[in-house]
DNA sequence: TCGTAACAATGAAACGATTCAAGGAATCGG
DNA sequence: CCGATTCCTTGAATCGTTTCATTGTTACGA
């Protein structure tokens, strides 16, 4: 166990400076090439690797981006981390990844941990009120994104999904096939997300005369608490059933789908058209194959990182005051067989 | 934006020497209490922050571990990198966590990238033949624990799942439950996985007189592939059908589920005992809650840590020759409606 | 042949934290 | 009151890289 190779060294087993190992290294163009190859072959048969601690040290600052989100096992954010991942690849960065696990002290620690590795910027899904934190952390230069979150322009750049667009795209799609009696099916409402979508879908019933909208509170987001609900659903006598139900997520609408299909006293789509939201992978392979609004999470990450960068470069140009963008997305609609004729 | 506040600064501004600081931040014992108050409060008004950087490229080594997974989206690895991760605060690391997605120059890009970040030890679920890159690392100091394969002891430390064991437990479940006709379902048997399952497995119907196991290939590992198993058993008459059915994983279970009670020919567990592998979290969820074999994915993370800090101890220690540990778990049954009675 | 570019290579200084030998101050026993 | 001991504090040296002013070399036109 060898402590490993130092860009010293490199250069006296090339004979040349240090400062020429380095040119090579940042600036190809600026070393002949008969040097170049010296250096390259030392660089070969010592296998030396930079010391990232040292570029950064005297850079001032790192080549990664910190990236908090609120649940890696989330198909959404991981997703989103995926896309964040290329995209920062490409502009030569790398992410640091933190799950906060929706706990305001672990997303607190991150922020710490972040800071002290100096990273360029931070993308970040909040839980609890970091505003403070990222007023600080503006200050010393170090630019936020907010991510899943809209942002006031003033303040940071964000990317976000149009929940409300999302919620009338899913009723919208349910009276464009015919039917009139709606329900949604959706968690707290004090969830904004639940909140949003429920208000698109209010919005595209009142454009169609005859057209009504149900709601029906469920009591979580989960495949439990739609089947609870679709147990109830059931009881009820044909002429008092909605012919068309948008569930707040894709679990919700999986478990009543369990709950109408078990009885087999109603099909899905013919009595029941259904549809969720989120298009989770198992939303095409349920029994009946489930139409879903799908978001853009590809673009989400990939767009968060290009304002990011945006922000750096902004903070770097001392002229100009940073200019904050808050990018809104709209979400995709996925016919499958739940809401087909 | 003013440049972040520097250890120097922090020493002028509480009007004592940079070493001082320094002791108030790693050796708190050795500063008086009068010094310390103001160390800190200078810390305080000038919102000082360590500078990672600067500490690892004297330490010579960083406070971060790499782990390089095959797939955060499966949960499996999201459970693993999750108690990763905690284990790592423990001990006062953080994880850098990179996603191969099966790719082996991806793979082999976050491996440089680790060791430029001069991590102190990598776990890897491995997709190509890394070892000789291991082996070069190893060398330079920096220790490998395999997670989710089988290492042989005299060269890497590693954490699996017995997967023989879990064919057996599974099997072995549906006869206690008086079940002698088993089928295994499983995608090609050149994945590792699948053939050891189906060995456990074949092991435990060995034990039992006048019990027979049949082989059903499928297409793959998907719901969809376990619904058109499931649909060519549906077809067959009563008395050539298997009362016990064991999956190589949920999905395929989840999708066999399907297409038996769809038809509503087969009842759940009374005709066919039905269960997979994985213990997802649409098992518990299922329109038939799903029995499953449960990986200990959090001591897997954990214990991967663990054997991490042995190796790291050990190349400290320039005495002793690493010693090596293959830890090899042991999977859980858990018993849900579709195995009951 | 000389002067001037253009191009290459050099090596000291700087980044910010930790370490450690050395010095200073306070305390205690005799 | 002295010497020994303990306890604090100091600040220069160090880690490995990048930067940049400087020096050295070559080539070219006049």
């Amino acid at each position: 166990m060898s402590r490993s190779a130092s860009i010293k060294d490199v250069a006296n087993h090339a004979r040349v400076a240090v400062g020429t190992v380095s040119n090579v290294l940042n600036y190809p163009d600026r070393v002949s090439q008969r040097t170049k190859d010296r250096v390259l072959q030392a660089i070969d048969e010592l296998g030396f690797v930079r010391n990232d601690a040292a570029r950064q040290l005297r850079a001032g600052h790192s080549r990664t981006i910190g990236l908090i989100v609120l649940d890696v096992g989330n198909p959404f954010f991981t997703s989103v981390v995926r896309a964040a991942e290329d995209a920062a690849a490409l502009q030569g960065s790398a992410v640091l990844l933190g799950d906060s696990g929706h706990d305001a002290s672990r997303e607190s620690n991150y922020i710490d941990l972040f800071q002290e590795q100096r990273v360029q910027g931070l993308l970040i899904s909040p839980v609890g009120d970091v505003t403070d934190r990222l007023d600080l952390l503006r200050e010393r230069g170090v630019p936020t994104v907010l991510v899943d979150r809209l942002a006031d322009e003033s303040k940071y750049s964000s990317v976000s999904v149009d929940d409300d667009a999302g919620g009338y795209l899913a009723a919208r799609h349910l009276l464009d096939i015919g039917r009139r009696r709606l329900a949604y099916v959706g968690g707290p409402t004090s969830i904004r997300q639940v909140a949003d979508r429920l208000q698109g879908a209010q919005r595209a019933v009142a454009e169609v005369r005859e057209a009504s909208l149900e709601v029906l509170d469920s009591s979580g987001q989960t495949v439990l608490a739609g089947r609870d609900v679709g147990n109830q659903l059931v009881r009820r006598s044909a002429d008092d059933l909605p012919d068309g139900v948008f569930c707040a997520n894709d679990l919700l609408a999986l478990g009543m789908m369990q709950s109408l299909t078990m009885m087999h006293r109603l099909r899905i789509p013919e009595d029941i058209a259904l549809i969720g939201y989120d298009d989770i992978d198992f939303a095409v392979s349920a029994v009946v194959p489930l139409s879903s609004i799908r978001q853009p999470t590809e673009a989400l990450g990939r767009t968060a990182i290009e304002l990011l960068a945006d922000e750096v470069d902004a903070m770097a140009a001392v002229s100009a005051r940073p200019q904050h963008r808050a990018v809104i997305f709209t979400p995709e609609l996925v016919v499958r067989q739940s809401t087909a004729g």
